[in-house]
RNA sequence: GCUGAUGUGGUGGAAUGGCAGACACCGGGGACUUAAAAUCCCCUGCCCUGACCGGCGUGCGGGUUCGAGUCCCGCCAUCAGCACCA
């Protein structure tokens, strides 16, 4: 062929992306005759330093999979929007005086142009973005009807609180004790709270995980997070005061071995009988030591156990009588369980070193350990144990013990989550208005639905009050209302909702995001839920995947969504580091911008580049050599236009090499196993180069194969060459011919002793009943086996012989 | 400490228990060119050798197997998540 133009991709990418748009290329089909294909990849909070090459790899996934499957004849459904309300558009507002809806407006545009530059195939006519008002309404909506079911409550509590943020925050958000945000120490303070009861939906939660295809990390981190043990709920009776403290425990088969009981310092049961202890003075003392400790230095201190013994109080061991010590200490927490513990010296290392330190009696009653070393925690027969003597095990004697427990009164069965409440209001201005209202005499009520949505009202100053007070309770507009259910005078909350809220239901807006009847019609929820394939990053297991499932699963029983799991299957993408191995960031100076690529490159550079770089789930450093090496890939590709020959067909020579590959990246694209897949591809252009020359219907199969991850090339390609009818994006994905896998003749490995000694050529269809004789009588074989005697021959169809002498 | 993952050339990484290092990067050599770039071809795990032959090699130590990067047991290291959770 000749007059080929040179590779140009910065002109053939725009045309192409232009051409798309146009034509709304990507838009999925509104009939529901096609068999659906929901592809999702978690939309961007539009940050004004434009996209990172992470989100290009986090996109270029499914983005393979999304183009192949619409070859394939799919309705595919691969949307995109904008999580757009949160922290960083608020403090750059604080900072400039600008309104965060012009920032966000802006960030928007330039992610917008930003995704369109490098080819992805999103159906645009459906973006939604969380702090527009027609999207918000529907977020209130379903707080709302959480409010409605009792799922939503207020409580003061000790929260975490982020001094710098001036912010009260989720458990989620505060992991390891930093603020997710901007990373300072969170503290502890006692605070009004509203908190969504995601632990009711723990055990949901826990059972949805067995019916989705998560990678199994993801599936034990949701468990760990949600962290559930069953145990028993013990009351202990306390000398001179009529109320017994209640405790839990895991191991009510070691209720005999009490010796000791240890209460949180901030347990409440400690002011309200105060005056019953003689050492008060040392107890707040304690209490004031134990505020004061950063996180850090209770992990840190773990080794040294402290606490304070509280005189007059002596608690009852309720299974032998048994008056025993009570302590206050920091390593019982008043977030789990009950704030209160039993302690098991003998068989629990934490009580085993606070009783050494404070000289508390241990009693051994499981056999197996040895106690003057360490506590035994493992399994043994019991001693010292009254009617549990007879039991060898931990299972019998818990079940034994229950039932006493149960009979007499004393206690019960009781199961305990690590995971807490949803901590869901934020002092902040720019996220979603809880919908609610305090009045005088109806206590709190929601707003009326028809009034939705509540909106955002403007204001002058964004800065946090510094009485802990969203900028919203400066706008008495926005405050003083009517009750709804009244009519009287009434107050508006102030707070808004937490940056996950909108995160938490966006998918369901995508399969009808202009409905203003409903957050999505029944009917296209029935035909495109749940979710088929949702990639995102592993920092998201424990907070936006757990809080999308548990939204998802409360509109499940309230039957508003068709199915409980929202994606049937999720995957991950690994981190792309700097080139010298660290995460990027700006202050190391190793940030690469993608569109830096896309104008040296090409788009199709990039995209190949990173599906290229190793195993997608897998961290990997940025090489800009290797870059190069895709784009000179590209090249070699385009430049395969001038040794096309005019002949139909696959070459006979070549017909196992195009099939294997058309087997191999089929199957690839489908495990995310890009990188091999686009080896593959090499692999078949490098066998072109040797020959020197490709038939029409040999390139066509290549950039059918390729066009998902670049498109733009192969069109182009196409195109110029007329290979295919029509465009790549809607040509049938190639098939393959199975009979042309097999090869008349195949090489095989010649071991002896299970050590390489030698090739040979042997027929494929060479029956394992006839190999001993086959390879005896090759020359090659005897001289292997010279004047040993063969034991053993071992034979694998395709693969080697083995003669062991 | 618990849970999950990972450990392979100078580098990124391939390999249903069956020829370790596919594919690519870097490096070396050659062709083309006045020259350079680009391109094309060849070499490229380590040791020995002029070359062949050979030996050693998948974090470490054992084991199972005709055969182990892959399976089992025990360590070490790195990464991620959880963590005084009773």
């Amino acid at each position: 062929m000749s007059n080929i133009p040179p590779y140009n991709p910065m002109e053939i990418e725009s045309k192409w992306q232009q051409h798309w748009e146009e034509d709304q290329s990507f838009a999925a089909e509104a009939s529901h005759e096609k068999p659906k294909f929901y592809a999702l990849v978690e939309f961007p909070y539009p940050s004004g330093a434009g996209m990172h090459v992470g989100h290009i790899k986090a996109y270029s996934g499914l983005e393979v999979v999304a183009r192949k499957r619409r070859m394939q004849g799919y309705n595919v459904l691969f949307p995109m929007g904008f999580d757009s309300f949160g922290l960083p558009a608020e403090n750059y507002a604080i900072k400039t005086n600008t309104h965060p809806h012009i920032i966000t407006t802006k960030n928007e545009n330039h992610f917008r142009n930003q995704l369109k530059k490098i080819g992805f195939s999103f159906d645009w006519s459906r973006e939604i973005s969380t702090s527009r008002p027609d999207y918000y309404k529907w977020t209130q909506w379903i707080f709302l009807k959480l409010f409605e079911n009792n799922l939503v409550f207020r409580a003061k509590t000790l929260v975490n609180y982020c001094p710098h943020c001036k912010v009260v925050l989720s458990n989620e958000d505060s992991q390891g004790g930093k603020c997710d945000v901007c990373h300072s120490d969170v503290v502890q303070l006692p605070k009004d709270v509203w908190y969504l009861r995601i632990t009711e939906y723990a055990d949901k939660l826990l059972e949805g995980l067995d019916t989705v295809e998560y990678p199994e990390s993801i599936k034990q981190q949701q468990v760990t997070w949600i962290g559930r043990s069953t145990g028993a709920f013990v009351n202990f009776a306390i000398d001179g005061i009529p109320e017994k403290l209640e405790i839990y425990t895991t191991r009510p088969d070691t209720l005999f071995g009490v010796t000791f009981m240890v209460m949180a310092p901030e347990h409440p049961l400690l002011d309200q009988y105060r005056e019953k202890i003689s050492n008060w003075s040392e107890v707040e003392k304690y209490r004031d030591e134990c505020a004061r400790k950063t996180e850090f230095e209770r992990t840190q201190l773990v080794k040294d156990k402290t606490g304070v013994r509280l005189e007059g109080f002596e608690a009852i061991n309720p299974v032998n009588g048994k008056k025993i010590p009570v302590f206050i200490a920091d390593y019982v927490m008043m977030g789990y369980g009950t704030g209160a513990i039993m302690a098991v010296p003998a068989h629990d290392q934490r009580d085993y070193e606070f009783a050494k330190k404070f000289g508390v009696d241990i009693i051994e009653v499981i056999k197996g350990g040895d106690i003057g070393e360490c506590a035994y925690t493992g399994d043994g027969a019991m001693i010292n144990s009254d009617f549990l003597n007879v039991y060898d095990n931990k299972k019998a004697s818990i079940a034994a013990m229950l039932e006493y427990l149960e009979e007499k009164g004393l206690g019960h069965k009781g199961i305990q989550y690590k995971m807490k409440d949803w901590a869901f209001n934020r002092q902040r201005y720019w996220g979603e208005p809880i919908p609610l209202v305090h009045c005088p005499s109806c206590g709190t009520v929601g707003v009326p639905y028809d009034q939705l949505p509540l909106k955002l009202p403007d204001v002058e100053n964004f800065e946090p009050g510094t009485d802990g007070q969203s900028p919203l309770a400066r706008i008495d507009s926005f405050v003083n209302c009517t009750c709804p259910r009244c009519g009287g005078s009434a107050k508006r909350e102030t707070d808004t909702m937490p940056q996950w809220a909108g995160s938490s239901w966006y998918f369901l807006r995508f399969v009808d995001p202009h409905n203003d009847q409903a957050f999505a019609s029944k009917d296209e929820m029935k035909y495109w839920m749940p979710v088929d394939w949702y990639n995102g990053g592993m920092e998201h297991v424990t907070r936006h995947l757990l809080y999308s499932r548990f939204w998802h699963r409360f509109l499940y029983d309230i039957g508003e969504v068709n199915t409980p799991e929202p994606y049937a299957k999720r995957s991950y993408q690994g981190l792309i580091l700097g080139s010298d191995g660290e995460k990027m960031s700006k202050s190391k100076g190793n940030v690469v911008d993608p569109l830096d690529i896309v104008s040296q490159y090409g788009a199709d550079t990039l995209r190949l580049y990173v599906l290229f770089m190793g195993d997608y789930t897998a961290a990997a450093p940025w090489n800009d050599d290797a870059v190069k090496g895709c784009k000179r890939f590209l090249d070699r590709i385009w430049r395969l236009m001038e040794m096309l020959s005019d002949e139909k067909g696959i070459s006979a020579d070549l017909a196992f090499d195009v099939n294997s590959c058309i087997k191999k990246v089929s199957e690839d694209y489908e495990k995310m196993k890009y990188n091999t897949a686009i080896a593959a591809m090499m692999t078949l252009v490098n066998t072109f180069y040797a020959k020197g020359s490709v038939t029409r219907d040999e390139l066509r199969a290549l950039i059918l194969l390729l066009n998902p991850v670049a498109p733009h090339i192969t069109e182009e390609i196409n195109v110029l060459c007329g290979l295919n009818e029509g465009e790549l994006l809607r040509a049938a994905w190639p098939t393959y011919d199975e009979s042309a896998l097999v090869k008349e003749m195949v090489e095989m490995a010649l071991q002896v002793n299970g050590k390489v000694r030698g090739r040979i050529q042997v027929p494929t269809d060479l029956k394992q009943e006839d190999a001993q004789e086959y390879f005896l009588g090759r020359e090659e074989v005897r001289k292997l086996i010279g004047d040993k005697t063969m034991r053993k021959l071992i034979f694998v169809p395709g693969r080697l012989i083995n003669i062991v002498c």
